[in-house]
RNA sequence: GCUCGUGUGGUGUAGUUCGGUCCAUCAUGUCGCCCUCUCGAGGCGACGACCCGGGUUCAAAUCCCGGCACGAGCACCA
């Protein structure tokens, strides 16, 4: 009966699940520009990762362009850093493996922003507002237009000539796109798109008093950029509506606009790039790139791959929900990325020396033993271990045991401090540890990032090639990355995962 | 309060446009087993979800109505 109704049922396939981001809505191969587009007031986050990678694998997939735009308007709340933008630059392209295809500073762009808001009030859609911010906003919660609504062209220009010499003190004067004032929704009721700033910007200084608001400048430039498509956080919907209206009185078309949730990471909570600011500055973390810090600089500094993060954004892709994640996930994906290019080596912490005893006889007379440094061999080559001391080093917690296999070697039986040789084979199934010879030891020090807190962990490592930089995995312990290597200072390492 | 948005396993995601191929995808997680050599690795397996209530229909995660929950915006910040 199903046969008649839906032949097709009957051979139900398992369905997939679709990999990459979805299709972008009215893309053209060739012709995507997208923008991504941070506040210069510190280096970028694991948040903005998300906008990064998925604005620059769009670009990919339509074979388009990534406009990457310094939003830094405001010189007295959010004020900018001057080292940022070459921060986010590098971040940029550390993240993406390429430089942005076009960088923009708002700040450099103020005349042609300054020249669209004269054009507005030339057009008679935008007007010179003189309430407080206070009475104004009285009169729009009552859906009533101020006085300053229905001025003539030739008032609105004086006022506009004043507010740009500076002869109208910040506050007093402020540059509204008309809208209509019923509009359902308040926020939008003759939006403010310029102020007044008489304060020195850090880049170019006090050259400039009128200064655009994000929606404006944003919407002028997307619009002079030639953006198609706009990807935002969802707390920015009001935006779209106030530049789609703004965009119908220039006569031009909106982007396309997508929207994403908020993220948060359980491990490092919201990720306020002004918080961090303050606590550094304050002293609690050492700096930007503080392991316990979620900016990318942190995480590039533990040994995150820019291939992981991005792979990870790009599964999660592009929803309106607002989600947790957890780090440990990020780990899983990074994980899989390193893996197959991380050497081994032992690391033994708490570590307790026995003597070994071999009875070197024919058929094992080696002191010098090889390890591979991958044990499925992606990584060519072996680590060669000198036994001449007959003494070794295993954790604390192992020695506890009286049968193990130290692993790659023998089977021994510890008594007192003695480890004897039972068998070269493994012959059954004790537990496997790793251990190291002592005269190939050499002190070190973990640092483990835990929320707030920093831990260490002191023990001994394996002192066979190693180099700063280099991420490796301790056995049985996890992935770290070698910091430091001093001569008469312990090597250090700093935690990365599982 | 007003405006807007979102609800699929512990977490995240696919599927929702055009109802049947979905007793719902994949990843992560948890648990278990295996391992001829990392028991915090690797292999295998299991667990676990369509917010609720109605309606339309032979058939609803998918369409309609009504609830509920959560989130965001309502700055002369970005």
């Amino acid at each position: 009966m199903l046969a008649a109704t839906n032949p097709e049922a009957l051979q139900r396939e398992k369905q997939k699940k679709r990999v990459g981001l979805k299709d972008l809505p009215n893309a053209q191969q060739g012709k995507v520009v997208l923008r991504f587009a941070p506040n210069p007031n510190g280096p970028l986050t694991l948040g903005h990762a998300r906008g990064v990678s998925i604005n620059s694998e769009y670009a990919k997939m339509y074979h388009g362009k990534v406009v990457l735009r310094f939003d830094d308007t405001d010189s007295k709340v959010k004020p900018p850093m001057p080292a940022a933008y070459d921060w986010i630059e590098s971040d940029y392209e550390w993240l993406t493996g390429a430089k942005a295809d076009i960088i923009i500073r708002a700040s450099d762009r103020i005349p042609l922003y300054l020249d669209h808001a004269e054009q507005m009030l030339t057009g008679g859609f935008g007007y010179v507002c003189r309430c407080s911010a206070a009475a104004f906003k009285q009169l729009r919660d009552g859906k009533e237009a101020c006085p300053c609504r229905p001025r003539s062209v030739e008032d609105n220009l004086i006022d506009w000539e004043s507010m740009k010499e500076g002869n109208i003190a910040e506050g007093e004067a402020v540059v509204r796109v008309k809208t209509e004032m019923d509009l359902p929704n308040p926020a939008l009721r003759d939006w403010p798109a310029l102020r007044i700033q008489h304060s020195t910007h850090p880049m170019v200084g006090n050259r400039f008093k009128v200064w655009p608001l994000l929606d404006f400048q944003s919407a002028i430039e997307d619009h002079l950029q030639g953006v198609t498509h706009i990807i935002r956080g969802k707390d920015l919907m009001d935006s779209t509506r106030k530049q789609t209206i703004l965009y119908s009185h220039f006569g031009w078309t909106y982007p396309e606009t997508l929207y994403w949730g908020r993220v948060k990471v359980y491990e490092f909570g919201g990720f306020s790039t002004s918080g961090m600011r303050a606590e550094i500055e304050n002293g609690v973390y050492s700096g930007w790139d503080d392991a316990r810090l979620p900016t990318l600089r942190a995480l590039r500094r533990r040994g995150f791959d820019a291939t992981a993060l991005r792979a990870f954004w790009i599964d999660l892709g592009l929803t309106q929900k607002d989600i947790s994640v957890s780090l440990q996930t990020i780990e899983a994906f990074n994980a899989k990325e390193i893996d197959a290019n991380c050497e081994r080596r032992a690391f033994v912490r708490n570590p307790v020396s026995l003597e070994l005893r071999t009875e070197m006889d024919e058929s094992n007379p080696m002191d010098m033993i090889s390890v591979p440094k991958h044990p499925d061999g992606k990584i060519e080559g072996a680590r060669i271990w000198n036994l001449a001391s007959q003494r070794i080093l295993i954790e604390k917690q192992d020695a506890e045991i009286e049968t193990i296999r130290l692993k790659d070697y023998a089977d021994i039986s510890n008594i007192n401090g003695r480890a004897t040789v039972q068998s070269w084979d493994r012959s059954d199934r004790r537990p496997i540890v790793h251990w190291i010879p002592e005269n190939m030891a050499r002190q070190a020090e973990l640092s483990i990032p835990n929320g707030m807190k920093l831990h260490s962990v002191k023990g001994m490592i394996e002192d066979f090639e190693l180099n700063i930089g280099q991420i490796i995995q301790l056995e049985r312990v996890g992935f770290a990355k070698i910091e430091s290597l001093a001569d008469d200072l312990p090597v250090k390492l700093i935690w990365l995962h599982n």
